[in-house]
DNA sequence: CTAGTCAAGGTCAGGGATGGTCAGAGGAGG
DNA sequence: CCTCCTCTGACCATCCCTGACCTTGACTAG
């Protein structure tokens, strides 16, 4: 974990855990200070950690006492939250949108970090040698080996 | 002599040892620094030599801070020989041909009959959305998922 | 009420830093 | 020769980060 969104992230989400999982509000410019950089490097993170694909959910206001507030989605059942989300896998998966998704369910204790590398590998190496329609076929690999987790690991 | 492949395989298994097994992170561009040669040949020598096969997993990240990091999926001898079969699956794989792979897996207990089942549904659910190439996808399918279960019993 | 001002946050295009891919040249062994 | 493995280089894709410019909201002077 090098880069400066890495960080930023790691920061975000332990202010999130000692708030108990409950939405946080923070300042979009004093965040930047605290990492001295430019305050559009907060949407950035906000952007590619945050995604409502990822469980999350950003709402902010401008103008004086603006604000950006950060929560969780709420899921009471992480099982049938899985679930839905492999529904709403379509045909097609981008290689962002598997790591979306393996993000969220890492969050959500479905999978460890190791699991989704060993996902993340085989789906890799399935892609790789086929020239077009990778996303048809990760869209595939991916719902078949969570549906696979979820029905055997239980 | 050894190719310069071997050599580059060799030193990253050094660093494997060195760091008692975990996985190690490493820099494309200083690796082929370090060999004089040029970059893609990392890449040739991870494809060949560190694959899920033969239990190696690597993952990486391009951009700004990227990098390549390289661990180890423990596989147990007993299913060493299973690996041998699943390499030997081709590009395709025939429904009848996959029920043989899962009958032998069973005789050898690698699988139950339950996991079976469940792989079987989850293909049959999977090539049901497709015209043509249910036997590539098929083939795909069934590798991935049994790697799965072999590289992190699942 | 209106217009102006200040204080947030948002967007977007671009540049630099990495790693990935692929076709083909080059070699070593049968 | 023929084939398989190596190795290279040109071109590609992705990620991070910045800075100029834009939008919105609250407050306040007239």
């Amino acid at each position: 974990m090098g880069t400066l969104a890495d960080h930023i992230e790691a920061y975000i989400k332990q202010m999130l855990r000692e708030n108990q999982g409950r939405a946080i509000e923070l300042s979009r410019a004093q965040l930047a200070d605290v990492f001295a950089c430019v305050p559009s490097q907060i949407n950035y993170v906000l952007a590619t950690r945050f995604s409502l694909e990822r469980g999350y959910i950003v709402e902010s206001r401008r103008g004086g006492g603006g604000y950006i507030r950060i929560g969780r989605v709420q899921v009471e059942d992480v099982r049938q939250d899985t679930i839905e989300l492999l529904n709403q896998i379509g045909q097609r998966l981008s290689e962002r949108q598997m790591n979306n998704v393996l993000a969220r369910l890492i969050d959500h204790h479905v999978l460890n970090a190791r699991q989704a590398g060993i996902i993340r590998g085989i789906v890799q190496q399935e892609c790789a040698n086929i020239g077009e329609g990778k996303d048809v076929l990760r869209a595939s690999l991916v719902r078949a080996m969570l549906l696979l987790i979820l029905e055997q690991g239980v």
